[in-house]
DNA sequence: TTCTATAGTAACCTATATGAAACTATTGGA
DNA sequence: TCCAATAGTTTCATATAGGTTACTATAGAA
């Protein structure tokens, strides 16, 4: 378990230690729609590997973001489901995805009226 | 100059492309302040290596985050401020805050009423 | 009996990020 | 004359992240 002393003064950086990585941002903006299983996650997150899921996995659950729930059953089957902690981020991501949305949106703009190239 | 093209359909992915690095996220938390030398910077960012701190400035710059002012002075003088397209990442830093606030005094209350360490 | 599906793990290799240290330019001051 | 100060750049070494492939378990279906 992480623990107090282990995080930075700064909030930011605390959650930076958590999620400054884009893999746990989009593992969180995949779960933030509802509970997947590992296979979904995968093909949802374009790029990564399995390996890397994995290990992603791992660490948000060990910080409390995401529970791991595991079916008795063959072949596996493994739900990943964010916490109430995980919710709790996303203001953290609607702002993300807000920003995103004007940078784009400005770029766009700035190419329509700019003299240069 | 990053073109439309470059940036991810998804606009979380799209702030993550340009913001996704710890570094950069000190950086404009830093700035949100107000503008700074280059060697307050360097101060202020603790562990931050003088490459790397150049490096994330170039990168800012070329993705229109800050913008870099060189005083013709002896020693040198550059100043680093935010761009209005950087300050308007602040909602997505102080939404980075407040969970960082809350993650670490959940953290505190589940310890202090935790049956098991 | 052998194949399939799922969620991994393990071993090995490569790529990327970062760290450390030396070096640069230039002017004013001791 | 030589040093301090500032904002770098360059080179080399290391640390961390990620990629790839092979391997595992096991019930049920073909």
């Amino acid at each position: 378990m992480i623990e107090l002393k282990d995080l930075p003064d700064c909030p930011v950086e605390t959650t930076l230690f958590l999620i400054s990585d884009k893999w746990k941002v989009l593992i969180i903006r995949d779960l933030l729609n509802g509970t997947m299983r590992f296979g979904e996650l995968k093909k949802s997150i374009t790029g990564i590997s399995q390996k890397v899921l994995t290990q992603h996995l791992r660490a948000m659950e060990e910080s409390g973001l995401i529970s791991r729930k595991v079916y008795a059953q063959v072949p596996p089957k493994v739900e990943y489901t964010l916490t109430e902690t995980g919710m709790s981020l996303k203001p953290v991501l609607d702002a993300m995805w807000h920003w995103g949305l004007k940078y784009k949106s400005n770029n766009t703009d700035n190419r329509k009226t700019s003299k240069r190239d």
